[in-house]
DNA sequence: CAGCTTATGTTAATCTTATAACAAGGCTTG
DNA sequence: CAAGCCTTGTTATAAGATTAACATAAGCTG
């Protein structure tokens, strides 16, 4: 009974998902079978009536006076969150950003397959990354032609991020992961990550903090 | 009138005043002078009532028929934000991720400094990034003695992550701008960045945008 | 300079999210 | 194997956030 259409998922609920994941991989790992909501809310540093409540909106994985399956709600999470199938990503702009995104290792735990690079430097084009070459941003294109992208990943330079999704929509990828600090013109599903706007708010906070 | 205390200010606000930030370091850029709220919630893609409730949890910046004074409105964001006086950065852990951040030029618009780098691995050691050289992170206490440190970044691997926290907190560090992903334990400011479950939450709107 | 236009500050209403409470149901233990 | 003990699923309540509405006050125009 997973994820009965016609009722909306919170947003808030969905922001949280990957959270779940991400300790249930965990204890899973350590091979600890069954997980009661108050101990994972509390490894997670939540609430149990608000973890009930977030997996009640997708159905019934626990037992009463028992606990939650940790594999089978680890599954059931993942099937949620479309990990059973693998989705291919591409990074457009690889400066230092995107370098890191490229090189980083633990893609392959959430299933994800870094499809191909690009960049318009000529001194960083041909560079091999993760095993994949950097190819110049014109050739994007025709790669998007020949190949079905799910996630393109945007870090280059603020100005020309809407030029890069405009490509990658007309190209047929169904999702953007953008760390440009820009508003999209797009119909595609964005999730932004701007790392300014967040220190900003450490900031915020450290000064409030200050006052008192 | 700046932020009467007492008053809580709401976690949503705070988390786009950066965003207000940006917008109207943008428009003053340009020498525009004044603008509405529903101008610049256009922009920004939000409303104009939520601009002027976020704007009016903090004083009275608009003028009535006329809209906001950007350069005024700017200045007293700036202020909100903490943006007047300089802060200093230190990045723990000089990895793909750290690399990135010390590398990026705009943190000087935000008026924050680096002050300082530090990893374990010696083939790092020693190498200069944005005038800074990376130390190896015994020295962190020492240096932490030696310096007022405001913003402590976090860009380690996530099992030693609590350890560079613990460290940073009793060096006198403020607040804790965290990347790895983890819960910490500290009774900081911590702002976390977690890329892999935001990540996670695209493929999550992808998947359910296909269903349909 | 008086009336009109315009966009604010603020209050009210709606919608969303989080917390709390509790009845129902399955495990567990003696 | 039956009584008790937990912990869930769910409903109710409270808190928080967004949207809408509007009276008010400042600029602008003729
Ligand atoms: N690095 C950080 O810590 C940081 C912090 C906040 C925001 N950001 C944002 O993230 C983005 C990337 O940051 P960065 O530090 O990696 O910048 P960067 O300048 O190092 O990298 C940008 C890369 O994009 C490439 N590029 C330029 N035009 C292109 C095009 N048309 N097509 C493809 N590639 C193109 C450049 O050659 C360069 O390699 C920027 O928008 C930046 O504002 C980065
Ligand atoms: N790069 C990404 O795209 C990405 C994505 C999701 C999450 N993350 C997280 O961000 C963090 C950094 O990622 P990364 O890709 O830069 O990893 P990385 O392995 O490239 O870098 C980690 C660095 O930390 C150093 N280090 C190890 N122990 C240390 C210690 N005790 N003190 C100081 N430094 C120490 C290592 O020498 C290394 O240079 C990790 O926690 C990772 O899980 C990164």
């Amino acid at each position: 009974m997973l994820d009965e259409s016609g009722s909306k998922i919170s947003p808030r609920t969905i922001s949280r998902l990957p959270v779940y994941w991400r300790y249930l991989k965990e204890l899973d790992d350590f091979g600890i079978e069954r997980i009661s909501s108050r101990e994972l809310a509390g490894r997670i540093g939540s609430t149990p009536s608000q973890l009930r409540q977030d997996l009640n909106q997708f159905g019934h994985f626990g037992q009463h006076g028992y606990g939650y399956p940790v594999e089978e709600l680890l599954s059931s999470i993942s099937q949620i969150l479309g990990l059973n199938r693998t989705r291919k990503m591409i990074i457009v702009g690889m400066g230092n950003l995107g370098m890191a995104i490229a090189s980083y290792e633990n893609f392959g735990r959430r299933n994800i397959k870094l499809a191909a690079l690009f960049d318009v430097d000529p001194e960083r084009i041909g560079t091999v990354v993760s095993d994949v070459q950097i190819q110049h941003a014109d050739e994007m294109p025709k790669f998007l032609e020949e190949n079905q992208i799910d996630i393109g990943c945007v870090s280059t330079p603020p100005e020309v991020a809407q030029e890069a999704v405009t490509t990658m929509e007309h190209g047929g990828v169904l999702g953007i992961w953008n760390f440009a600090p820009v508003k999209l013109q797009t119909k595609l599903p964005v999730e932004h990550l701007h790392l300014g706007d967040s220190l900003l708010e450490l900031l915020y906070r450290i000064g409030r903090r200050e006052d008192k």
